[in-house]
RNA sequence: GGCUCAUUCGUCUAUUGGUUAGGACGUCAGGUUUUCAUCCUGGAAAGAGGGGUUCGAUUCCCCUAUGGGCUACCA
């Protein structure tokens, strides 16, 4: 018998992964690689009416991008096959048997409209509703039925659930990893259900069965889970299974609701929740993810990881590998916390410095898509001139560098030509025009050229912001004397005489 | 409503029974630059409130407040 670690991540396929699911299971890889343990990837499709059919390949793709790769489960095999709950109807009824014949489960023929109906009557008395021991004893289940009655209902095919009948007047306990003496007592706890009407097993009941088949030692996952540890305690007690332990994680919530980011509250989150792209056939569209918002998977992985978790000490750029064996679930914090996506900015800006490489081949593919060729020394030069211009790997890149590629098509600082005149701008371009046709275009001999032919700074500035604007189209870019000499001679004057003419022909008036 | 969990700058966080409560993002100011970005320097910015315990509490305990989670034949 070994003591390996073993912890699981088991998402339902029913709709796209965010990014708190991303880090659910980026804490449990983490915890499996600290410890040398085995990280297994559960499907837990035990919900039909929400069964989304791409969420499955999502998830898969996702973990992928972000470098979590399971030791066993769905896409990876292992000896627990199969790894879909779908798949394991057969177990959980071995298990619902052994309920049924301790009497610690029962059958109940309440339809959906029956339990409707109490709950509004008790709503409106100002009460909630609950199937505990307090009203089983009034409704529809096998414990107020003579046997031949219950016989009759099952042979005779009445729809049914089956429920845990939940002993009042314990209490339990567990003590989390991370939060600590989790105690209830079971007079608060519902008769949950079990097996559903459509035969299929709850999440308590397959995620139970399944983490103690599988051996799973350490369940980590989402807070919301706390007020339901203590019933899937029971249900390891009623099995006389060994608990393993348990560390539930802050959630992750969205800055303007407040709220914890779920599939559904997409539209009002003020950051993307969505590690790649999703295609959303139902409702026919696509949002894209931080993969296609130009994010490098370490940089989001990095980010995440640092989002209720820290290694210690102010260290804060970190690789898997740094992540692997710094972590810890003692210095997860308790408290949910918010995502900053400014953060997430600047930390993937942090990353393309060592990303040049990447950005070469995107940049190469932006130019390919325009049918454009430049030489490998003349792109690399552009790449290290606007390497730290630049925070994301996205068609954005675009508009800081184009100018070294194509001529600007609209000047978005012409005002700037209103403050001294159109007449005059022509004036100042020819003279520039004139000038720049006796330099040398290199760098170091255009700009000493240039300072000691204008003199006057007042003056040099705006002609230094007129060639600017004529070359990039607005007032931004790199050193302009480097993108003079990039340029070329006969380019430079040709985009200069294209301003004129424009100036001339009012086309941006 | 019930159950349950939490609370350090705007955000992510460090640290501690005695500290000028530290760092990062953001923000503001200044410097560099023809411009934008980068970069550099500096500033503002926090222990929810009230009681205890203690020589001393942000740290330990209690109460309150606020916020989160759950309260489905969803996970």
């Amino acid at each position: 018998m070994s003591n390996t670690i073993r912890v699981r991540f088991a998402p339902s396929p029913t709709g796209p992964l965010h990014i708190g699911g991303v880090r659910t299971a980026l804490y449990n890889y983490l915890f499996a690689k600290r410890y040398n343990g085995k990280f297994i990837l559960r499907i837990e499709d035990t919900d039909d009416k929400r069964f989304v059919s791409n969420s499955e390949s999502y998830i898969l793709e996702t973990l992928k991008w972000c470098k979590i790769i399971p030791d066993e489960g769905v896409g990876y095999g292992g000896p627990h096959t199969p790894y879909y709950q779908s798949k394991r109807g057969n177990i959980y009824k071995l298990y619902i048997d052994k309920l049924l014949k301790k009497g610690e489960a029962y059958y109940a023929f309440d339809t959906y409209n029956d339990l409707c109906t109490r709950k509004i009557e008790y709503a409106k008395k100002g009460l909630v509703f609950s199937y505990d021991h307090k009203t089983r004893m009034y409704l529809n289940n096998s414990l107020n039925m003579k046997e031949k009655e219950l016989y009759h209902k099952l042979s005779s095919c009445y729809p049914y659930v089956i429920r845990y009948r939940v002993n009042p007047g314990q209490t339990l306990k567990i003590n989390d990893i991370i939060y600590g003496d989790i105690k209830m007592s079971t007079d608060y706890l519902d008769d949950k259900i079990l097996l559903k009407s459509n035969g299929k097993a709850t999440y308590h009941l397959a995620n139970t069965i399944d983490d103690y088949l599988m051996g799973i030692t350490h369940i980590l996952r989402g807070e919301e889970w706390i007020s339901s540890v203590l019933f899937h305690v029971l249900l390891y007690k009623s099995f006389g299974w060994k608990i393993p332990f348990f560390a539930h994680l802050p959630l992750i919530l969205k800055k303007n609701s407040k709220l914890k980011i779920s599939k559904r509250t997409i539209n009002n989150s003020d950051f993307p929740i969505y590690p790649i792209k999703w295609i959303s056939y139902e409702e026919n569209k696509i949002i894209d993810g931080y993969r296609e918002l130009g994010y490098f998977s370490e940089a989001f992985v990095n980010i995440l990881a640092l989002l209720g978790w820290n290694p210690g000490g102010n260290k804060e750029i970190l690789s898997m590998k740094e992540l692997e064996k710094s972590f810890s679930l003692k210095r997860i914090k308790k408290s949910n916390v918010f995502f900053d996506i400014k953060k997430a900015e600047w930390l993937n800006k942090q990353y393309i410095y060592s990303k040049k490489k990447e950005v070469y081949f995107f940049v190469k593919k932006l130019l390919n898509k325009r049918c454009l060729s430049f030489s490998t020394f003349y792109l690399w030069k552009v790449i290290n001139l606007i390497i730290n211009r630049i925070s994301f790997m996205n068609e954005g890149i675009w508009n800081d560098i184009f100018y070294f590629f194509v001529s600007p098509n609209f000047y978005t600082k012409k005002s700037f030509l209103y403050k001294i005149s159109f007449e005059r701008s022509i004036f100042y371009l020819k003279e520039i025009n004139y000038s720049l046709n006796n330099y040398i275009f290199l760098y170091n001999k255009l700009k000493k050229n240039f300072i000691s032919q204008y003199k006057d700074k007042n003056k040099r500035i705006i002609f230094m912001k007129l060639i600017r604007l004529a070359l990039v189209g607005s007032l931004k870019g790199v050193d302009l004397f480097i993108i003079l000499e990039m340029l070329g001679k006969k380019e430079s004057i040709r985009r200069i005489k294209v301003l004129i003419n424009n100036i001339k022909e009012k086309k941006f008036l």
